[in-house]
DNA sequence: CTGTTAGCGCGTTCAA
DNA sequence: TTGAACGCGCTAACAG
């Protein structure tokens, strides 16, 4: 391991001075031809690499984003990462990915680790847990843009990219209904989250909107799972609350409930009709196919980075909310 | 937006020195007590976060630990990524994830920004298209330590974490002979990844140890994907190379064997016996259940992350090689 | 076109 | 127990 080489071994090397190495390096064309070529030369052979410390801590620049997820193994977040990542990469910036784990607590420790970083900036989705804002604030104090997707933190003004919740899931509702369908439960995640709140709130709305008695709204608040998906629906199942349709909020629900389905040989779509957000890529393999509601995962990606990259280069400050649509896909469950 | 404050700030603003302040900062035993209590309450109150890029550009030290993956969207690495970043937090340390696209040119610069940013190591599974290791010399060159997870470099000395792909396939393909199989096909990836080649090495040597004829390894080198799947199968299925089990390197690929096997008509496990590497946790919503190589992805992690502290700690370099086992669940696809 | 000087924020001497 | 001075690697302002 040689030590690392910087401006000034280079300078001393070629007896120039590191200004000139420096500005040759970046350049500048404040510097002659042939000393350019000649330093360059020497940076490529001995494979000098700039310090970013030093150069962020002159505060010229920083080309490194945040991005906070509450998981990175769940397939909404991991094709938004995987996206945001391709495309920062292309534009010249780094993504570096944390992990809330739906805690406040961690949340509020990577926002530190952000400031001390002096990231460009920072893309969240917050976590279950998050009720508090005061740490996005401190992002502010700290002059650190900010934007918010998918899930977003209400009682901050900051960018915002959404899904349309309400819309489509008002939509899956009113589908069912005309499907002929009249006892429609809805399980989804923590009223706490704008994401599950406006599920919830198109769905209530368009039950009272065709004056459907029926009303089974269950919220889950501990983590989606399939496990989570069978008890669930066992329960539903045996109750007197019996419904003939379910709107799912997560994969992982709906798998669990197709199990128990299965396992106490519900029809579907005759008994039960059922709708679920999240792409099913295998909805293929199941029978009956299921209905899904898909997020736009790439154009979320697009359009929150460039909000973000505003925000960055522009300084721009706007309060901007932009709504992606999500997509009904009928297929044969209801 | 306040500017950021510094320890000098708060030195002008308490008439102490900023040397006595960064002192208190860091409970340096040498500094008065009321002196620190005094110092301690001003830094909150006025929420001084630590620049770290000052600190690291004085060589101290460095909680950053960069992890490039081939894609994070893809469910082993993204339960590695997940597992390791939380592994990492709870040690005090950060983990940013990078994404290779399975392309040499986009590791080499990620490599380079790695060594810009100057991270205190790094955590690689390597791409597809990754032939040469120059990239990764030139890590141990500026003295970050490296560790190989999965998809390693063969021609790199570092500490490495495999898992069992040789002995595994060789199990899974003897398991498929005793069960009465003898036109076992092997699709996977391409040759050049440790990972898959060792798997199809167990799988020819078991298939010769049995002096069985049928030999038909497919070497897929495009993304794994369930299209792929169902084409490969569908090609497979209609040649005279017809044959009676499967053995499949990828959830996704399986997938597509399952639509497609579906679509004509094939049965499952009479006619065809199934094994797929991946964790397929609805395995009991397919009919059949789907036998499965599970890799353990928590072991992979841990082990992986161990390897690496030893090495920033203590640098040591010594040239490990673990090997996590996978393990054959059996189920009723063979 | 090139060199000099200064300073980003911090921690670590060495001196008092 | 505290202060003064220095330097990490780099860029920018100024001077030549």
């Amino acid at each position: 391991m040689n030590k690392r080489i910087t401006i000034k071994d280079i300078a001393k090397e070629l007896n120039i001075h590191h200004s000139t190495v420096s500005r040759a390096l970046r350049n500048d064309p404040r510097v002659n031809e042939k000393t350019r070529d000649v330093v360059l030369a020497y940076a490529r052979e001995h494979e000098y690499q700039t310090n970013m410390n030093a150069v962020q801590l002159r505060g010229t620049s920083n080309n490194a984003i945040a991005l906070i997820v509450p998981n990175i193994n769940h397939s909404f977040f991991a094709d938004v990462i995987s996206q945001l990542t391709n495309i920062a990469f292309q534009k010249g910036y780094v993504i570096s990915v944390f992990q809330s784990n739906e805690k406040y607590e961690q949340e509020k420790e990577i926002i530190n680790t952000i400031i001390q970083h002096n990231f460009a900036g920072v893309i969240v989705s917050i976590a279950k847990d998050t009720q508090k804002s005061d740490h996005f604030r401190l992002l502010k104090k700290f002059g650190i843009p900010l934007v918010f997707f998918d899930r977003v933190c209400e009682d901050i003004i900051a960018p915002k990219v959404i899904v349309n919740n309400y819309d489509i899931t008002a939509s899956a509702t009113e589908w069912l209904i005309k499907k002929g369908y009249s006892r429609i439960a809805h399980i989804t995640g923590t009223n706490i989250i704008n994401v599950f709140r406006n599920r919830d709130q198109g769905y209530q709305d368009t039950l009272n909107k065709f004056n459907l008695v029926y009303k089974n709204s269950i919220e889950i608040k501990k983590d989606f799972s399939i496990e989570i998906g069978k008890e669930v629906f066992q329960k539903l199942w045996s109750s007197t609350q019996r419904p003939d349709a379910i709107i799912s909020s997560s994969v992982n629900l709906t798998l669990g409930i197709l199990v128990q389905a299965k396992i106490l040989g519900v029809k579907i779509p005759e008994e039960l009709g059922l709708i679920t957000f999240g792409n099913m890529m295998t909805s293929e393999i199941y029978q009956p196919q299921i209905t899904t509601i898909e997020q736009q995962e790439t154009e979320i990606a697009q359009t929150t980075f460039e909000l973000l990259e505003d925000m960055i280069a522009n300084n721009n400050n706007q309060i901007i909310v932009k709504e992606i649509k999500a997509q009904l896909i009928l297929r044969e469950s209801c």
